[in-house]
RNA sequence: GGGCGAUUAGCUCAAUUGGCUAGAGCACUUGCCUUACAAGCAAGGGGUCAUAGGUUCGAGUCCUAUAUCGCCCA
């Protein structure tokens, strides 16, 4: 095979012959058949109107590391991929579909409606789908789930009859969130509160019985007034207590309203005096239940003043504000219009204002279910990562308030209950029923109403593996392993998840939540279609490939802190791949052999840098496993990065050059082969979670080459696919101490020769007289390494003994108990030495005041544990003998 | 109003239970097209760890307050 790999990688070459690869060979299949341990993902279903951000690109990049992990550590491990249907964004992504066809949904009716959102959805539904391959996400496809499908449809319906049976759903009046665009209730959480500048009306509302007089009440939303039916007062103000009872005249309408006391109304708000609006507000609305006052309604479903607000019948509520507060202003009402800074509620889906709205809708009893999850947290049945997160959850948890569940609107699960006409019963049931269960009438209608997109989401965990069934599925993967998701939707779902895991299934739908940031843009805010500021990740994969999005994203993230994005940013993982591909390129061209001879891999003829590149690969399988255990990802992709950078390539693949190109030692060219192909192939396999595509087209690659020039990888190599290979284990056999431990002391000659050549302007292939000195106790053997150093830092001499002197014109170095002469005749520029040397002697002596401020201290030594005392004092022995000998040099200078 | 997070090099971020001279990437300086890689190699420069107190033998790390920014809840 020809080593005929291009000098920068292209990305586009290989990603989508991979990924077809992977999904025809099943490889993300999992079967619940096995005696394997399962770990098991449940995808947050994206909604089936998204197209990919950068949002969902980080939370799959970090669930395919998990499980692409998890997968090679042998565990049988599913990914559960799928959609939901969204019903608010769905219905309105179709209805606008339709309007510019100049079609309503009213005109077509509820049944093809719904048709038509179906076909939509068969259309566009599965674009995120796409894309969420494009970035390698490893999930089962096979079982990917919609939440409206049948199953999962089954699944909404028994919860909802098993939650009204057991007295957990209610049907009530109440005053909800009302989204006048969307037409429909939403739930508290949905409501998004905004700080808005807006105005606190006084107006003047006269006395019946003396209309010269009158009690200034304040608001901010002024159009309600018409809505009024009282005013209250606290009973403890003294400007007020001898009014209560009196009567005042509503201006414009004269509606008759009587002066209540209540003790939620507080004194020190606007003038203390408030109107009081059963229909329009929810704290008014309990007043009104308080003093049994009448709900008067002034405004329709999309926000439309009413018959009851007389002459601004018709009006937009927003519209009858100014017109309203106009006429109130020539009829003399206003007392003043001060600017007041008030939060107002949005519809998260739409951004339109919400209105309070008193109607009949269903709700979830939250308290037992909450009181349940709060309990099994506190037995850690769940942990959150990072852990502060549970706090929050459970201060939502302890706060709750009833779920509104019901939606006025057509795209959804439709509500299994029925109205009996002829006797007014209500009958829950997964089937739909021909006869009234009370009275056997046969006029049955179902409610109109669709459930909260959320109720059929808090299933997911289980509804997916095919509850209410017992399926072997449900038994072997419930509960899931890990849920990875952003804390905007903890509320929504992750506490809802377990609210309905315990109560369905008698046990929580996961043990770890993980909790990662949210990417933001340059500045710091968040990325939105509005500010046009995001970056798409699908362009960002065409322009730098899904390995390098997935690599640079990652190393951004530190655990659960927001991640600040840029394009620039994807340089780096783009660096990254290339560096990678290079190495592979060097690899391949020094593994080839025209006559490929067979030898045995004996690993006692391994020399030195192999035990050391072992060593420290060892070290990197340690440390990037503990990292993964705790979800630091960041973490484990730097040390990668550093490994197969700056140890492997820059030292590891210069060291070894010379033995791939001596052709006479066949059996150590071998071992040089086989160490190379060993390490990196296990590079490979550490990377694949992060970076699968060039990953797995180098391993593939490497194997072919090395059976093909009889090179026998000491890792197993039989693997066609890295997605199921073997996650790397230690090898101790292949490594040792003591090149751990000299290694660095070749690494700090080297560089020190290096960097005299260059401080005094020395080209690099100019070769160098060198001497080097060690004290006469010292622990190992330098000349073994002498050709090592000849070659790295080009030396044409190098003379090594015990307390050698330091000859004329030469430059040197001290490194710790070691002397560097660089012979430099007539070349030595002795005032750049000097400097060097001066800088060098206050850099020590910097650090032995710090080491003696520590040892001076009486109670440094008597307080801190042994082994820091030791090693300040065998620290300060150090620096002590070599600031000795830097003014050695210093006076030699002269 | 309550809670949480952040503040470390010009920029973006790291730094185990407090303990080697606070580290990376980008940017910057100098020299290199050295047969894997200029998306690269080699050698460098750059930090009063937001501020003020405190605890401790020892604080970027723990405590208190302040400032600025961001998020969540009401």
């Amino acid at each position: 095979m020809e080593n005929n790999l291009p000098s920068h990688y292209d990305p586009k070459e290989i990603e989508d012959k991979w990924y077809r690869f992977w999904e025809e060979s099943g490889f993300f299949h999992s079967e619940p058949t096995s005696p394997q341990k399962p770990y098991t993902i449940v995808i947050p279903p994206p909604n089936v109107t998204g197209v990919l951000h950068m949002g969902h690109a980080l939370n799959n990049i970090i669930q395919d590391i998990l499980i692409r992990w998890k997968r090679m550590q042998g565990f049988n491990v599913l990914w559960m991929p799928g959609t939901d249907h969204a019903g608010i964004a769905t219905q309105n992504v179709v209805e606008r579909h339709l309007s510019s066809k100049n079609i309503k949904r009213q005109d077509i009716g509820r049944k093809r409606f719904v048709d038509e959102v179906w076909q939509w959805k068969q259309q566009y539904g599965s674009t995120i789908i796409k894309q969420l391959k494009k970035l390698g996400s490893s999930c089962d496809w096979q079982r990917e789930r919609f939440t409206m499908d049948e199953g999962l449809s089954a699944a909404v319906k028994e919860t909802f009859v098993r939650l009204y049976n057991k007295g957990l759903i209610y049907k009530d009046k109440y005053m909800v969130n009302w989204c006048p665009r969307c037409r429909t209730a939403i739930a508290d959480d949905e409501v998004e509160h905004e700080e808005h500048e807006g105005h606190l009306w006084h107006i003047k509302y006269p006395f019946k019985d003396n209309p010269q007089q009158h009690i200034v009440v304040a608001t901010t939303r002024p159009e309600t007034m018409l809505g009024d039916v009282a005013v209250a007062v606290n009973p403890t103000d003294e400007r007020y207590k001898d009014f209560i009872g009196k009567v005042l005249l509503l201006p414009i309408i004269n509606r008759e309203l009587p002066i209540v006391a209540d003790d939620f109304v507080s004194p020190s708000f606007g003038t203390g005096a408030v109107k009081v609006t059963p229909a329009h507000d929810p704290n008014d609305f309990a007043i009104g239940m308080r003093h049994n006052l009448p709900s008067i309604v002034v405004m329709d479903e999309d926000g439309t003043m009413n018959v009851n607000a007389g002459d601004f019948n018709g009006q937009d509520r927003f519209e009858c504000r100014n017109t309203l507060a106009e006429d109130l202003k020539l009829r003399k009402y206003i007392d003043k219009i001060i600017p007041h800074k008030h939060s107002v509620g949005h519809c998260y889906r739409c951004n339109t204002v919400i209105e309070p709205y008193f109607s009949n809708q269903w709700f979830v009893k939250m308290r037992p279910l909450a009181n349940a999850a709060i309990q099994s947290s506190s037995n850690k049945f769940v942990t959150f990562y990072p852990e502060r997160w549970e706090k929050i959850y459970l201060s939502w948890l302890d706060n709750v308030r009833d779920w509104c569940i019901s939606r006025q609107i057509w795209w959804g699960h439709r509500i299994p209950a029925w109205y009996c006409d002829d006797c007014n019963a209500i009958i829950v049931s997964v089937e739909e029923p021909n006869r009234c269960s009370k009275c056997n009438g046969l006029h049955l209608k179902q409610d109109e109403d669709v459930l909260d997109t959320w109720f059929s989401s808090a299933l997911w965990p289980f509804s997916t593996l095919g509850w209410p069934k017992e399926t072997p599925e449900l038994k072997y993967y419930y509960p899931t392993s890990t849920l990875v998701t952003d804390r905007g939707i903890i509320y929504f779902w992750v506490a809802r998840m377990v609210m309905m895991g315990i109560e369905m299934m008698k046990h929580v739908p996961f043990s770890h939540v993980y909790i990662h940031g949210t990417i933001l843009d340059e500045q710091g805010r968040k990325m939105s279609k509005s500010l046009g500021n995001g970056i798409d990740p699908l362009l960002m994969i065409d322009r730098y490939g899904a390995d390098a999005v997935r690599f640079s994203i990652i190393i951004l993230t530190t655990e659960g802190q927001d991640v600040k994005l840029s394009e620039s940013k994807f340089e780096m993982g783009r660096n990254f791949t290339n560096k990678l591909w290079n190495a592979a390129r060097f690899i391949f061209m020094n593994l080839i052999e025209e006559n490929p001879e067979t030898m045995p891999y004996d690993s006692n003829a391994l020399q030195f840098e192999d035990k050391w590149i072992h060593g420290r690969l060892n070290t990197l399988i340690d440390e990037c496993t503990a990292s993964l255990d705790q979800y630091k990802f960041n973490d484990a992709a730097m040390k990668m990065y550093d490994f197969t950078w700056h140890t492997f390539c820059d030292w590891y693949l210069e060291i070894v050059k010379h033995r791939l190109n001596n052709s006479e030692n066949r059996v150590d060219k071998k071992i040089v082969q086989t160490t190379l192909a060993t390490v990196f192939g296990s590079i490979l396999h550490l990377l694949h979670p992060f970076i699968p595509f060039i990953t797995e087209e180098l391993w593939n690659k490497l194997i072919i080459i090395s059976k093909n020039n009889n090179i026998n990888l000491q890792i197993d190599m039989t693997s066609n696919s890295l997605v199921t290979g073997k996650w790397p284990n230690i090898n101790k056999q292949l490594s040792d101490n003591t090149s751990e431990q000299i290694m660095p002391i070749l690494q700090d000659i080297i560089r020190s020769i290096r960097n005299i050549r260059s401080k005094m302007d020395i080209k690099e292939k100019q070769p160098l007289k060198v001497l080097l000195s060690y004290p006469q106790n010292f622990n190992y053997d330098l000349h073994e390494h002498s050709n090592l150093l000849k070659r790295m830092a080009n030396l044409e001499e190098l003379e090594i003994g015990s307390e050698l002197s330091k000859p004329n014109n030469s430059a040197s170095e001290v490194i710790g108990n070691i002397q560097v002469f660089v012979l430099l005749t007539g070349i030595l520029d002795p005032i750049a030495e000097k400097n060097r040397q001066l800088k060098h002697l206050k850099q020590l002596e910097n650090h032995l005041a710090i080491i003696h401020r520590k040892l001076n201290n009486e109670n440094f030594a008597a307080k801190a544990p042994s082994h820091i005392v030791e090693a300040e004092r065998k620290k300060e022995g150090e620096l002590l003998e070599q600031i000795e000998k830097v003014k050695h040099i210093l006076s030699d200078i002269g």
